[in-house]
DNA sequence: CCATCTTTGTGCACGCGTTCACAAAGACAT
DNA sequence: ATGTCTTTGTGAACGCGTGCACAAAGATGG
């Protein structure tokens, strides 16, 4: 009853895997850096390394893209930036708004990375009255009753959600009734939206459960012993996983390349 | 040569999927919100529902923890809970660390998703002398000088980036050098560590990046016609990918699951 | 005790993503 | 021009994750 937005296709945008968009950024970010060094050319092994991917899937995420590199000496940097940034969209202007200005919505309002790249902060809703008006990150904050004005107004297609998550989901219905297709969602809730509407999610909670889980395993590991400290019914704490430590450094970095950010 | 951690083995921790494990916490989020409206027993469709997720693969997750349901009946609400806190190891205390008290270090600091589950800010750490002592969210800041020493004290594992980029790698460093062994990064750039060290990005720009990316195929598509911005000498826009289907309600969420917050 | 009904747990097939390995392509020197 | 050497672009194989569909398990009612 809740998402109504069940199974997925994965769909691939116009021949170009998810997997491969997702990564798009990261290369921008290796070659801008690149360009400010003014290195002209770069291969696809050092960009690889620069971006911490293999080079081949590099190289494979380039060819969905188009043949921009050249046997034999590697990819023009400049160009490469081009068309990356043509690819995502960011030749063009973005503007955002955010809304629910706490603690956390006032340090995106203020993040760097959101102004550079073409994302442009057009606006700050909050529902407290108190907060309308005062300026944050030199923006000021207007109440959530403009909302639908401002995003008319401005054209804005991408919204922010840094609210409570109690609050988060009808939030995101006034956004998307608006003309918001967009939504970057912070608040701690699984969103439903119609189709054609986008959903990601940063929930930094379960990152963090994430990293113990590895952590209780290096522990529980090193702690070496027998079996696993559960299978039996119940156990109770495992007990005091012994303050770890000590890279012991064979350990196969326990990775993997799964989500905890993702659509929907 | 940045990264020195190429190739990854997508290592199976302990017989869970990567994938199953990233998904943990959202059940058990779901799952406690149940258990605080003292609903005893759920199915996997109903949870499913709840958690955004496809009922067979939740089910499946579950069978990786072991046979936690009853047929006919469902799951136990609160056994579940237990169950996956265990998994996850959010039934002992994890003391965190946040480096970097600016904007961002200073919301996550505040931020009431870190203190719940489990992980508890035992240290807030800046570089900058002016900082220190200053309380931020009720905590004194202390000065990255006594890093090291309150890392050890406090049988610190697992680390926060919020630096700038800069320093990012060189705080990264430190904290490794500590004893962490587990890094949950904020900052925008790719952080080198030895084996053994779990790493998490989280990337507000990158899912921004994203976003735009699809939301720049939705309004091509809906323009139909020429498009091709650009185009020029290649493939240029492969023009128009025949102005798919309009908003009839049948997009196929251009959605798919892919990271861009992910390890290493 | 048996029949029926619900819901779990999972075998299987499929598709996406990753990686290897190599041929094709071009730069560069002779 | 021709040969050599570097690096791209990609065909093919493999592995993981997903979702279907169903048999097994147990609850429930007669």
């Amino acid at each position: 009853m809740a998402t109504g937005r069940t199974h997925r296709p994965a769909t691939r945008s116009r021949g170009i895997p998810e997997a491969t968009v997702a990564r798009l950024p990261l290369y921008l970010r290796a070659l801008t850096a690149l360009s400010e060094r003014s290195v002209p050319t770069v291969s696809s092994e050092e960009l690889a390394a620069a971006a911490g991917v293999n080079s081949a899937k590099l190289r494979k995420d380039f060819s969905y893209l188009g043949s921009y590199g050249t046997r034999g000496v590697g990819y023009d940097v400049e160009y490469l930036v081009y068309q990356i940034s043509r690819e995502l969209g960011l030749t063009q202007d973005w503007p955002v708004v955010i809304v629910g200005i706490g603690n956390l919505g006032a340090a995106l309002a203020g993040y760097g990375g959101f102004a550079s790249r073409g994302f442009r902060v057009a606006a700050l809703i909050d529902a407290d009255p108190a907060m309308t008006g005062k300026p944050v990150a030199g923006i000021p904050v207007q109440h959530s009753d403009d909302l639908e004005k401002i995003i008319n107004e401005d054209g804005v297609s991408i919204g922010v959600i840094a609210t409570p998550a109690g609050v988060a989901q009808q939030v995101c219905d006034r956004l998307v009734a608006a003309g918001v297709t967009s939504i970057l969602n912070f608040a701690p809730t699984v969103l439903s939206v119609p189709d054609g509407v986008d959903v990601r999610k940063v929930d930094l909670s379960i990152e963090l459960q994430i990293l113990a889980f590895h952590e209780q395993r290096k522990a529980g590991e090193e702690a070496g012993a027998e079996s696993g400290p559960d299978s039996g019914t119940d156990t109770g704490a495992p007990a005091a996983p012994p303050a770890a430590r000590t890279a012991g450094g064979s350990r196969k970095g326990p990775d993997g390349d799964v989500p905890a950010v993702m659509p929907a």
